[in-house]
DNA sequence: ATTTGATTTTAAGTGAATCTTAAGAATCTA
DNA sequence: TAGATTCTTAAGATTCACTTAAAATCAAAT
């Protein structure tokens, strides 16, 4: 899943970054209104989540106009502001939610799975064959052994299964678990599917991760 | 509040079910260990009721790897065996109760309202090892040994063996612990961390603590 | 109000784990 | 079989956690 921030504040922006990222959301940040809204327009956000005061445009001149063209994407507005007034500018300009600085983490991270709800139907804990993976705890087990995996391994994995029996291309791994999106001309991907196989002792017979020649790899029962 | 049951005996399951369903609560029942485990696994239920012999996976071998996910739903084992040894095997591995085959439902119904009964007076000694913490007197043991605290390092080690078995990331950890909500690099996890390993006289062999690098700490026993 | 001692936080150097690159070996496909 | 793709390993770069010491903060007592 991912999440456009647009926030100026250096401390926060870093701070929310990090926390959905280790929530496994993908999460770019904008620090400037106008730059917020030409990103957000790419199309390429499952949420986003807006400052209210923002040099350039304002939080809700940017979900006003992204608004005619996105109507499906939810938008969570941070706001310092809480007259009512406001607020209720602030959703009928189309936002799905907001929510008052300051806040707890855990409670924004709420919010936003609750606005990804009914497309993901998100669990924390996935399963591919005898494996399982929990995002919550951040622990892999292969039958009733735990495994431990580096982080890269497990986001690596976590893409996979999530993405279980669909092909996973390389540029989209690349993307989306090394947030890299030109050059992909490296041989990362290689190594931690390595790493991974053999972590999870995958054999021949239980080859729960494929590769496509030339395509990618393919995570899938058997 | 929803209950899964595991069972594989077709009528003991029916009976149950309806019993239970009159008493409002609402059942699914599995009649095979793997299926069971996965349901189990998708996080919906209150309760999970286990028989104890089950074709593919053991009641006693599901209680086990659902525990490594979730510690705070209640786990009763339905059991023909009677023996001492095998009971407190079934303790040991995470169950809260067992009742003993053949029982009359009004037993049953009265253990699994035991077990659904609102945590009330919240526990106030947690353990870890040969660790004990009690928040009442805000006190710690190390086997005999008492160790000294301070508040900030009683709060860290309280949280995790709250979350024992669990993996607590830092964000969470500097949320909860020092109530800070955004930016987060600072050391001090780090420090405390290191005081209580310390203080607590934690070995290699013995690192109640372990780090999970990347993402956090976990304080699970050995 | 000032001092003192304890606790908490910051900061910095060090070391270890992880990430990335690169290159040769193995495998697949045309 | 040749060329391309993937696998595997190892080494260099980088990041992150550990540790220590010193600064800042807080609380109690004079």
């Amino acid at each position: 899943m991912r999440i456009l921030l647009v926030e100026d504040e250096q401390g926060i922006a870093a701070f929310l970054k990090q926390g959905l990222e280790e929530e496994s959301f993908a999460v770019d940040v904008a620090d400037e209104g106008k730059k917020g809204l030409q990103l957000a327009l790419s199309g390429e956000y499952d949420l986003l989540l807006l400052d209210w005061m923002l040099p350039g445009l304002s939080g809700i001149e940017i979900c006003r106009q992204f608004r005619k063209n996105f109507q499906d994407i939810p938008i969570i507005f941070l706001t310092a502001k809480d007259t009512l007034d406001e607020t209720v500018f602030g959703l009928q300009s189309g936002a799905n939610d907001y929510i008052k600085k300051p806040f707890h983490f855990e409670e924004l991270l709420e919010r936003v799975k609750v606005q990804l709800r009914p497309k993901s139907g998100e669990h924390s804990i996935f399963v591919l064959g005898d494996i399982t993976l929990n995002t919550e705890t951040h622990q892999v087990q292969k039958g009733t052994r735990e495994v431990s995996l580096t982080q890269k391994e497990f986001a690596l994995l976590e893409y996979l299964i999530r993405n279980k029996g669909k092909v996973c291309r390389r540029t989209r791994i690349i993307e989306s678990v090394w947030d890299i999106h030109f050059d992909y001309n490296t041989g990362v991907i290689d190594v931690y599917i390595n790493a991974l196989r053999k972590k999870l002792m995958l054999t021949n017979e239980e080859n729960y991760i494929q590769t496509i020649r030339g395509v990618g790899y393919i995570a899938k029962e058997l």
